[in-house]
RNA sequence: CAGGUCGGUUGGGCGAUCGCGGUGGCGCGUUGUCGCCAUCGAGGAAAGUCCGCACUCCAUAGAGCACGGCGUCGGAUAGUCCCCGGGGCGGGGAAGCCUCCGUAAGGAGCGAACCUGCCGGACAAGGGCCACAGAAACAAACAGCCCCGCGCUUGCGCGGGGUAAUGGUGAAAAGGUGGUGUAAGAGACCACCGGCGUUUGCAGUAAUGCAGAGCGUCAGGUAACCCCCGCCGGGAGCAAGGCCAAGCAGGGACGAAGCCAUCUGCGGAUGGCGGGAGACGGCUCGUCUUCAUACGUAUCCAAUCACGCGGUGGUUGGGUCAGUCCCGGGUAGGCUGCAUCGAGCGGCGCGGCGACGCGCCGCCCAGAGAGAUGAUCGCACAUGCGGGGCAACCCGCAGGACAGAAUGCGGCUUAUAGACCGACCUGAGGC
RNA sequence: UGGGGAGUCGUCCAACGGCAGGACACAUCCCUCUGGAGGAUGGUAUCUUGGUUCGAAUCCAGGCUCCCCAG
């Protein structure tokens, strides 16, 4: 995921957090806000209750990595925010995927895929 | 060979595809949060932040006090209470050997390499504390032993004195054993052992050790209690610091004037001409950007008057109000510090027991700012489990620790699956 | 990056360097037709590793975990 897509500035956190709606999971947490460029940007968060270093890394990396391969299917002109779990630095790279994709039907940011 | 220790090296390899970050080069009807190519991309602890430095800013006449740290000797270093090598006093240390006890099983002692804690002063001075027990906890006499006097039931009572060997208590009671000595005793005296703010010789740079002489042997412990002595110490930290700088507020300069048309719900709105400020140009002018009809018994200041006097009100005078431009400081934010040119890394040689030092050759090596290393697959490899095989080995499944740079460096501490190499000690056997 | 604090029964708190205590909870018994309440009895702990000391929850050092503060 290239940095251009991706929610950088502190205001922005602060904004999307204060003003958006969460989707709850027990690996991740999702935040949904409007985007004022109309693009789509992700931000990937992990707290001190991930765990240490290495493992907030790790659920750092398994969410960009899942979510590059939904990104296409998103709903643009939103901004999304996504907290690591403290359980998520031991899930797997699928387990990771299927959490996103229950999350991002509930937001209703992606058609449920009725063909797979 | 068996057992016990210690040190060092390494920290999963090769390849393919997709993805991410930095740097360099090139490209462009699109100068971008762009595209293409090349190249680089976590550690031995990157961790904890326990020490010490570099670097940066602030403070700084001198001296003293307070406070804090340190305290054996020598060395190494840019520097360190913490590193290296010694010294002293403790603690730990397998099997076996050896010694002792035991018929034996076994037990106790000794115990190597090595590991580990501590290190000024309790006799240079002072204060505090030492529970319980015990007569007594730092100064003494409960029982006991002995002497003298008195009394009588002649081995006991009372009174006075001597003593600290014996008993019991305790972590600790003015060194231990044997003798001389004595009324009983006592370093009172003697021998040996132990001890020492004494001293001589030898070894060592020194701490210290060994040997001898001397001192009768000295009134406990605790300074990781206060304290005393000696030495050392300015504060903050890369979110340090430097540069640029929206917005808001501040200071300064300039600073206006309306008229017409259309619509109207009569509040106003839109447009034109004119006006203000600034910028640019070919500068008596033109173009562009932008602003306004606000002015009120508004608000501020000064003087003065009145009253019900820290206040209120009146009068007079002056200022402020739109906007533009300029100025200094500076917030958000951005750039920098900051990506190796260095206490740098690798190799070889030399010196040193070692920490480390010196010389030569080669190399240029991560750098973000919501924070780059991930995913999938294949081939071998170490390991574990199951099966087959006499065995080498084969098949299947599982599966590779601790952990992620954020200014840099040195030391320490802590976590860590394994793999490899080397050294030391003890014992047994062989030559 | 720097600074401060805490760790004691299952929980919340006490404790001069000298036998770790209280409340609630828990277990057993009594009381009651049963349960609750009440009463009696009991078990249970100093974060960890070393050191100083005759003696450590307390003093010192290292480690672990947690919390808080400042920029």
């Amino acid at each position: 995921m290239q940095r251009k897509f991706r929610l950088t500035r502190s205001e922005d956190f602060k904004r999307v957090r204060r003003s958006g709606r969460s989707y709850a999971h027990p690996l991740v947490v999702l935040v949904v806000d409007k985007n004022p460029q109309g693009n789509l940007r992700i931000g990937v968060a992990a707290g001190r209750s991930a765990g240490a270093a290495v493992r907030r890394n790790r659920a750092k990396r398994l969410l960009r990595e899942a979510m590059r391969t939904l990104t296409p299917t998103i709903a643009s002109h939103t901004d999304l925010i996504l907290i690591a779990r403290s359980g998520l630095a031991s899930a797997t790279l699928a387990d990771t995927r299927s959490a996103l994709l229950n999350l991002l039907q509930r937001a209703q940011l992606i058609s449920p895929p009725h063909e797979s």
